[in-house]
Order: structure tokens, then sequence, then C-alpha cells
DNA sequence: CAATTAATAGACTAATTGGTCTATTAATGT
DNA sequence: ACATTAATAGACCAATTAGTCTATTAATTG
């Protein structure tokens, strides 16, 4: 008989979904088409057909990939010696929208979120871990004075993850803007936000 | 002959253009047909594209409706007695959610302009136009001493604008948490990156 | 009222698109 | 070597969808 590697399977599926990728940041989900993905991918429908069972499927693959990426990503920072002080440098990661943080997907899978329940629920479940996860640093920083205790960590985490989710519309909306300087002012924003009463943070 | 009134015709077309919006809010540009269109409006398709040259042009009109009408209600604030005051409460309910300033299209509409150069371009505009506004205030703020002049208003326009949009993601990925606390709470973050160096601004 | 043209309907179509079916090739284990 | 099954191709199809065409009804004006 045969019994074949699993991996190997699991890497061609990755491929494949690489190759989605770019089409759906191309054209979006709907833009674009399972033929453009094989031509992307180079392989026939019968072959993506065997790999993933529908469109639907992929998209709802390639967002959950995404969404876990960002979170082992972030949950590794946790690990480190100062988790409050890397955390902060992740978030200006992110908000840089260049370190391989940034997912050009992220508008199309929101707005995706809002018609289609599935990609509901796979984005609901993300945010809510990773909200706990931005909830835990924010913790982290009370107890080191670093963020003030008048702040609901969940509640905070949520501004956060959401105001990296509206940096992602600047490039849109004004592609001419300067990122580096958009992204800094946005980090100040936040950290002022976090900022204990006493300490002003004038920098 | 006959010459009928134009006032009639874009009446109709607000009509369509309207049930087309609910379309499209409840299943995206490319979840909501035409058919479907049809029957919001209760028209046939021949009535429908009478009206209208094609669905890209329905997607463009009111994609471009809905920023001219947040550009105008922006707008009106600056007549008001106390403009930058004004203009705060304005933030405040685009970020509430719930005011008439809320407009369930943007994450389609910023995810739609990232593949559609016709998108891009319209809602480009739009922008340059709202930034001019907010900077404006933010200049009055500042001509007030209510805001820090150490920023510099266009970029800082540019970061109320971000945050606008980014609160819409909440929505989407913790519909449970309260709209009211997380649209506070935005508005104290946005707050306190305005406010000048000397005042604290506790509450 | 008659003529004219706009408003509206709705059957129809051309093209696209997600997805299937059959066939072929290439591994793998015995 | 051979049997078995996975990997892959690509022709094909059913359904959907944006958009058209023709016909009818309703205003408007002279």
């Amino acid at each position: 008989m045969r019994k074949v590697d699993p991996a190997k399977h699991e890497e061609k599926r990755r491929e494949i979904l690489e190759a989605a990728g770019r089409c759906f940041a191309r054209s979006g989900f709907h833009g674009a088409t399972t033929s453009a993905i094989c031509a992307e991918a180079k392989i026939s429908p019968g072959h993506l057909f065997h790999y993933f069972d529908s469109k639907e499927a992929m998209i709802a693959a390639i967002t959950q990939a995404r969404l876990d990426d960002a979170m082992v990503r972030t949950e590794r920072v946790m690990e480190s010696a100062d988790p409050f002080g890397t955390f902060v440098n992740g978030i200006k990661d992110a908000l840089l929208t260049k370190g391989r943080m940034n997912n050009p997907l992220l508008l199309d899978m929101l707005a995706e979120a809002r018609h289609n329940p599935t990609m509901a629920e796979i984005v609901q479940e993300s945010t809510r871990q990773g909200q706990a996860v931005v909830a835990a640093f924010l913790r982290k920083g009370q107890e080191e004075g670093r963020v003030d205790t008048n702040l609901d960590p969940e509640l905070a985490a949520a501004i956060v993850i959401s105001v990296i989710d509206g940096s992602q519309s600047i490039a849109v909306r004004d592609p001419k803007l300067d990122k580096e300087e958009s992204g800094k002012l946005l980090l100040k924003m936040l950290l002022r936000l976090f900022a204990p009463p006493a300490a002003a943070d004038g920098a």
C-alpha cells in the first residue's frame, strides 16, 4: 500500500495558501478567482480542490493562519526578559506596518467578517485570545508601575487592537503619508493613554 | 414634448442608492447581487440600469455619498459657537458608533479601495478634504491653548481619522464589548494626545 | 387630445466562476 | 515487480450574475 507523509501534504497546503494570499491581497477575497489562484500556485483546478474543499474554506484557512501567526508572535514576546518593554516594541512594529507583523489582508478580513458568520467566528475567537494576551502585558505593566492602574486591562487591550486596525486605514486613505511619522505618533498616543497619572511622559 | 423634473430623477437615484446601501451593508459590495438590490428597491433590472450604468457605478456613488455626507456634517461643526468643543463632541459621536455619523460600510469601503483604483481615488480625495477640516479644528484648538502646539495638525488629523476607522473594527472583533465604554476610552486617548504639556486632564 | 419621451417591467443572454469528473503520472510498501 | 493510492492535470459543467432588449405604461406639454 501507500501511506504518504502528511507533512508534505501540509506543506503543499501552505504553499497554495500563500499563493492564494497574494491573489487575495491583490484583488480581495471576492475579486480573486480560483483560476487566478491556480495560476499563481501553478496548479490545476482539480489539484486545488484536492487540497481545499472550497474557496470559502481557503478564505477561512488563510484568515485563521494570519491571525494565528500574529498571536504566536505576540505570545512569544511574553517570554522575553522585559515583557512590557518588548510588548511596546511589538506595538511599534505593528504600527509601522513593515515588520513581518504586517497583514495586508486585515481590512478585508474585518469587512468579510461583517458579512460572513464563519469568518466572524474566526475573527472573534482570535480576538478573544489576542485581547487576553495584550491584557496580560498591560497587567504586567501595571504591576511594574508603568501602566495606569485605573485602566481596565481588557478594555485597554481592545483599544490597542483597534488602534492597530485603524493604522491599516492610513495607508489606504493617504498613501503619501510617512508611515514612520504616523506610527510614532500612534505609539505615543497609546503610551500616553497607558501612562500612570504621575508620569507625564513628555517626549 | 416632455422635459421632466431632474429633481425627481435625483430623488429616485437616492432612493435606489439607499436600498443598495442596505444590501451592501448586509452582504458586502460583492456579496450583494444586482437582483437583490432590485428586490430591495422594488424595481426591475431594466429600471435599475436606467439609473446606474453599472454595479461599479453604484458602489462608487454610494461611497462618494457616504463620505460627502460625513464631510458636510463635519464642516457644519465649524460654524458653531465653540468649534473645537463641538468638534470633540463630533468625534465622540463618531466613536460611539450610533449617532447618524455612523457608516457601517466604512470597512468595506476601505478594503475595496485597496483593490479598486476608482474607489481608491474617491477615498483618498475625500480623506484630503476631511483631513484638512479636522486639521483646521486642531489649529483652532491650538490657538485657544487647548491643543498641544507641538502637534502637527495635519498628522494629528490623520490619526483622528485612523482612530475612528479603527473604532469600527471593535464591533466586528468583539460585538459584546460595550460601545459606550470603548468609545469613551478612545476619546480620552485622543484628548490626552491633544492635551498641551501643562494640563494633564486627569479625569 | 395627441405627440413625445421618460419611467418601468421583465424575459432573456453572454460571460464568468466555483467546482466536478475522468484520466494520467508518480510514489510507496510488500 | 506490482499493487495501491496519492498527486496532478485539464476538459468540462451547472449555476449565477451583471447587464441588455423590447415592450408597456405614465407623465408632460403644446
